[in-house]
RNA sequence: GCCGAAGUGGCGGAAUGGCAGACGCGGCGGAUUCAAAAUCCGCUUCUCGAAAGAGAGUGUCGGUUCAAGUCCGACCUUCGGUACCA
């Protein structure tokens, strides 16, 4: 049924002209039959096999995310989201600026950039138009020909890590080209380079080295002259030691001197607007998101094509696609599911599915068609999962509009942050369209976001001093041989010679280490734990079925909410566990005492006093100070002779979110037939929870002296009395006197003496 | 470089501006045991002290306050994200 209801959202997306097919720049690797990722090229070879790929165009499926660009932005404002709010804004990435037409020296056309800054349009002293424009080939002059091209055949082949490479220097050539500055009349040469990137804006800049760090790089290296433009405090450079790229006041920009850089721009928008040769516009950093994948498995695109053919396809018949007039597929005929094929590798450029011939191509009233053969990536499915599992079951609709109204919209979200940029904002997109579509009735799926932290794996390493100042170090399987432990210091240690420590892993840093000094000043090797990424290669992976296995899994469950608060990075230590379970053992056996319905004051003020602070720490989601308050609880219980029945029964509550298996089994012991998952959270009383009688520290001018007991409410005078009856406290007022008494009930007595 | 988060014992971590280190791990001592495991009890930031207690102490430097881990300013370090978006 996923595959079915998947296909129908494309189709929704299909139908309001928002999926659409282009021809987009891939790596191509002819040897291995497949499209590679960025990452998997290396100097234009395969990482996996070495052959050689090409970068080509091919026809791939693009979904127009970019359309909802400014409502994702605007609709982030409302949503309880954490600092992911920024990343997806950032990735958004919209800016607010203008477009304006250079007119070109000497040809009738004029080059049109995208500025943020048209405010320092008079300091625009030369221009960058990018290696893949268009124009590019246009308009070099021919004495320029050949080292334009070449460059733009060059930076081609750069794959994006080269292009992003640190460090990277700015390059590029003079296409021989000058354009007009259409404000103050300079003739300025043009250039192409790619630090301008052909995806952006209108693909050519304009260039304003005085205040704008990369084209102050490139002018630099050109020696191309830089004009001052705006000036921080108002008065004249001359000289740009570096690029000024605040707001200030315009300066050399003729009537618009003087002139805070906010308000040029506006007036300088409307000053392009009257002339006919500039705009305002929004441009933002995302793009569309390319939607085809060259592969098997994937949900098959319920599109297909009109065919060209005399004969019959699937027998090898001559015949053409028509890639340009997709048909959707009708509700009634989906879910289109992937057909059998013999093998699933690679090996067309339009993926796998090429090669099912009596699937891909069908007669239809005399005409043949062929389906789409690229697939959906595997975002399709995680950009809905939420909806349809409102309702899986459903054979007639995408979901039960009771099930929806039950449960939608999500309320809390918990996942990790690395689905800020990706997952999170493709599944709002989706869930818009179909808001738009009529599907949901929230243009918002997701109300609070919450990022759990990753969980680190436990490694260790060398740490080992080579003479006076070497430190040394090599990750270390915990079960190396010659591993011993330091009471002394409570550090593992190991001997080792300083032949032993290879060179590769010299680095330079003091020779003490945590604070500790090592064994053997000259070659000793120290061991010390650290947390890494969890992953095969370290060997720190901890397996979860062993851990429920060996401690079970309340345990685990328990423990990793123990460990530290839910948005947190925490390091896995299989020893934590341990305290885990004895505390799971320890309530166990309290609740297989003889039961009492008699429940002494103090267990009384404890009872409540710890429902109460779970509750919150739940609402609060801080799992890890209510389990700690339940171990205290625990802790006293385990010192009474008989166990409370209303403390444990209250307790077992509390702990059920937590430990559901021993808590289900305390309910079932205590007498209950319902489970606990059905019962209702405890109650606690807020009467129980205040003290009558507090004790609060005695400060001397503010160092803590004594304690004293007081009346909740006693007042300051009593709460002094009281205080200098301790003999400690006396030892500090002394002969002096009196100046201040700092008082806040319940909580602290300073007494200010001199 | 930019954006974000975080720096507290041997370790994971607690602390509405009010006794820093709850709770847990580890460690030490004891009980139990023929012995061990398990369990239970006590101690466990550092320095001095037999103890009572004193001094120091939450990345660094400075500030606000009767009082700062917490607030303000500057800096350092670590981790995560990002990468020429004009």
């Amino acid at each position: 049924g996923y595959v079915r209801w998947t296909q129908w959202v494309f189709l929704k997306l299909f139908e309001r002209g928002l999926a659409f097919q282009a021809k987009i720049p891939v790596n191509w690797c002819p040897a291995l039959g497949t499209v590679l990722a960025n990452e998997e090229v290396i100097d234009g070879r395969s990482e996996r096999g070495n052959h050689p790929v090409v970068r080509q165009p091919l026809r791939q499926w693009q979904l127009r995310i970019t359309e909802y660009a400014d409502r994702l932005a605007a609709d982030l404002e409302a949503l309880d989201w954490p600092e992911s709010k920024q990343k997806q804004l950032e990735w958004i990435g919209r800016s607010e600026g203008a477009e304006v037409d250079f007119p070109l020296v000497g040809r009738p056309e004029s080059l049109t950039v995208y500025t943020t800054r048209p405010d320092t349009l008079y300091g625009a002293t030369y221009m960058v138009i990018a290696p893949d424009h268009r124009l590019t080939p246009l308009i070099t002059t021919p004495v320029h020909h050949a080292e334009v091209e070449a460059y733009a055949l060059a930076a081609s082949r750069k794959s994006d890590m080269d292009r992003t490479a640190l460090n990277r220097q700015k390059t590029g050539v003079f296409t021989g080209a000058f354009a007009k500055n259409p404000l103050s009349g300079a003739s300025i040469p043009i250039y192409t380079a790619d630090y301008v990137l052909g995806a952006y804006g209108t693909g050519a800049i304009m260039a304003v080295p005085a205040h704008d760090e990369r084209d102050f790089e490139f002018a630099q290296t050109f020696s191309i002259p830089m004009i001052e433009v705006v000036s921080a405090d108002g008065t004249l450079h001359d000289v740009v030691e570096k690029p000024f790229t605040g707001d200030g006041v315009a300066v050399r920009s003729g009537p618009f001197d003087g002139m805070p850089s906010a308000t040029m721009r506006s007036n300088v928008i409307a000053h392009l607007v009257e002339q006919g040769i500039g705009k305002k516009k929004v441009n933002y950093k995302l793009r569309d998101w390319v939607f085809s994948r060259q592969r098997y498995w994937g949900e098959p695109i319920p599109v297909y094509f009109p065919v060209e053919t005399a004969g019959d396809p699937r027998r090898g018949a001559p015949h053409t696609i028509d890639y340009s007039r997709p048909i959707a597929m009708n509700d009634s005929e989906l879910p289109l599911l992937l057909p059998e094929l013999d093998d699933y590798l690679p090996g067309d450029p339009q993926g796998p599915l090429v090669r099912a011939l009596d699937w891909r191509f069908f007669e239809r009233d005399g005409k043949w068609f062929a389906r789409e053969t690229n697939t959906m990536p595997q975002w399709a499915g995680s950009c809905w999962y939420y909806l349809r599992f409102l309702d899986p079951g459903n054979t007639e609709r995408i979901f039960d509009q009771k099930a929806y109204d039950d449960w939608m919209p999500v309320d809390l979200y918990v996942g990790g942050a690395e689905h800020t940029v990706l997952h999170l904002l493709y599944a709002r997109f989706w869930h818009k369209v179909l808001y738009d579509a009529g599907v949901v009735k929230h243009p918002e799926p997701f109300q609070k976001l919450v990022h759990q932290g990753m969980m680190l794996g436990q490694s260790f390493r060398f740490y080992a001093v080579l003479g006076d100042d070497g430190a040394v170090t090599r990750a270390l399987d915990g079960d190396d041989p010659g591993v011993v432990h330091d009471r002394e210091m409570g550090r593992y240690f190991i001997d080792a010679t300083q032949e032993q420590v290879e060179p590769r892993f010299l680095a330079a840093s003091g020779v003490a280490f945590d604070g500790g000094t090592p064994r053997h000043p000259e070659y000793g090797v120290k061991l010390v734990a650290i947390a890494e990424k969890m992953s095969k290669s370290r060997g720190n992976v901890v397996n979860p079925d062993h851990i429920v296995e060996e401690f079970g899994a309340d345990s685990l469950r328990v423990y990793e909410m123990f460990m530290g608060p839910l948005d947190q990075v925490k390091p896995w230590q299989t020893s934590g566990i341990q305290g885990v379970r004895r505390f799971l053992d320890r309530l166990y056996t309290v609740s297989k005492k003889p039961l009492t319905d008699a429940l002494d004051e103090t267990t009384t003020r404890q009872l409540h006093r710890t429902v109460k602070k779970v509750t919150e720490d739940v609402d609060a989601m801080r799992f890890n100070t209510a389990i700690s308050t339940m171990m205290i609880f625990t802790n006293h219980l385990v010192g009474l002779d008989a166990a409370p029945k209303e403390a444990v029964e209250k307790l077992a509550l509390c702990l059920s979110p937590f430990g559901p298996h021993l808590a289900e089994e305390i309910w079932a012991d205590l007498g209950h037939s319902t489970p606990i998952s059905l019962a209702d959270w405890p109650s606690y009383d807020e009467r129980w929870c205040v003290d009558d009688t507090v004790e609060i520290a005695v400060q001397v001018n503010g160092k803590v002296r004594g304690t004293v007991a007081l009346a909740r409410d006693a007042s300051a005078d009593a709460a002094r009395d009281a205080a200098l009856r301790d003999e400690n406290v006396q030892k500090f007022v002394a002969d002096k006197s009196i100046r201040k008494v700092v008082y806040v009930p319940g909580r602290i007595l300073n007494l200010i003496v001199g």
